[in-house]
DNA sequence: TTCTACCTAGTACTTTCGTACAAGGCACGG
DNA sequence: CCGTGCCTTGTACGAAAGTACTAGGTAGAA
């Protein structure tokens, strides 16, 4: 707690708002003048990002931004990198979201009109091995019991592989296996042994209950109406 | 506006919460003495009751029920009922909520918390074939241009007959076309008849992605603290 | 009654999906 | 070096899905 973080520390802001994304990491930079920052406007650069770079520690990650649309993106991270900590900064602050994040593995919440000095907790908190979460949804941590299947889900898809993640995602869009083999330069067959694997990972028996179980990942972007960007 | 209702008017009161059920049922009976209130308990009892009623004029239909998840059942009624008016009854006040719910064709909708002379407000109003909304929720009311893809899914699915209605259903379940035979007892045959107008008419190429739009009408129970039941 | 929409079912066919079993290449850690 | 896990591909097959076209029965509307 003296060294509030070690100086190989290093962190990645994943947002796709350019201002909001700069002022995030300009607040990290000052709140933890020590800790390496990078950036990334996608949830590919942040993958790319992560494959450059696996020692990041943390991904400060917008739950929608381009190519991850709710807990997917969140899912695909904890899928490929389990060693990173994810903190989830959202407009939402609905507290059935921030329970199925912290079910997917997510170590904390971030709303995204926290002041600095609470960003600044809540990151030297994560990396302490800590979960934080605002104070007003303190509670959404305690019904674990209650928790619904996302715990089961999200095991589940913990398991999958990164290759076998992709496959899942291209499914659930729709597409046929041949197509699926055709974005990702494989043969039809391999995609075809991919979902085998993945139905039973998953304990489904077709491609559309598969479908039905990763769609659940999806969280709607409340409107809100204030236009301020 | 001067005959508040006119005498034949029947109502029926749709909420799987027994107390909660016939307060409202009573409310109703105060507040408009010479209506008709039927209830049910369930999707199901809902369709039956306005099957042996088709007579009658406006729903108040929880979201979450038995055998409705969020928007399906109000999409189901919709389909069915295109005459009968449907008020939404629900503890959610998330305005996207709201606003898919007018897109899905709800003339009003009332959160669980309002008063008892608002209810007979709305219930006038949308009787009178006004739309009527909490005061806090009119703006949802007014981003009619920004709206979603909702508008496009309710108009499509609102073509669909009643029995592709529940091959759909059962699709999204992940059920075989031979396990939808069974259960609405008919040939493996006409369950594929049925998908194929069902794919051309939500311009689908197969029931992955048919699945994936009927999906879209589940609505997640926000899960409250309070436990008063 | 005629028209229309819906549900049903048929034949015949192609395409896609999914499984079973086997196996080579590759990267990584013990 | 060896074991392990992942990705890949192979063969072969059966099951399921989907298409195209036709058509009878029924019920309600014009």
């Amino acid at each position: 707690m003296s060294s509030p973080e070690p100086p190989g520390t290093s962190l990645l802001v994943a947002d796709d708002h350019p201002l909001y994304r700069s002022a995030l990491r300009r607040a990290v930079g000052d709140v933890l003048p020590d800790v390496i920052v990078r950036k990334a406007d996608s949830l590919p650069a942040v993958l790319a990002s992560l494959a450059a770079h696996p020692d990041t520690d943390l991904v400060l990650l917008d739950l929608h931004m381009p190519g991850n649309a709710g807990l997917a993106g969140l899912a695909a991270l904890r899928s490929l990198h389990p060693a990173t900590g994810v903190i989830i900064v959202s407009a939402t602050d609905d507290p059935l979201v921030v329970r199925r994040a912290l079910d997917h593995g997510a170590v904390g919440y971030l709303p995204k009109r926290c002041d600095i000095d609470v960003l600044g907790t809540a990151i030297r908190s994560v990396l302490a091995g800590q979960v934080w979460l605002p104070p007003g949804l303190r509670p959404a941590r305690r019904d674990e019991a209650a928790a619904g299947g996302d715990r089961a889900l999200a095991r589940a898809l913990a398991h999958l592989t990164p290759q076998q993640f992709k496959v899942l995602e291209l499914t659930a869009e729709g597409l046929l296996n041949k197509q699926i083999a055709d974005r990702l330069a494989i043969q039809e067959r391999t995609v075809k042994a991919h979902l085998t694997a993945i139905f039973e990972k998953l304990h489904v028996r077709n491609r559309t209950q598969a479908c039905t179980l990763f769609r659940q990942l999806l969280v709607r972007e409340p409107e809100y109406e204030d236009a301020c960007d």
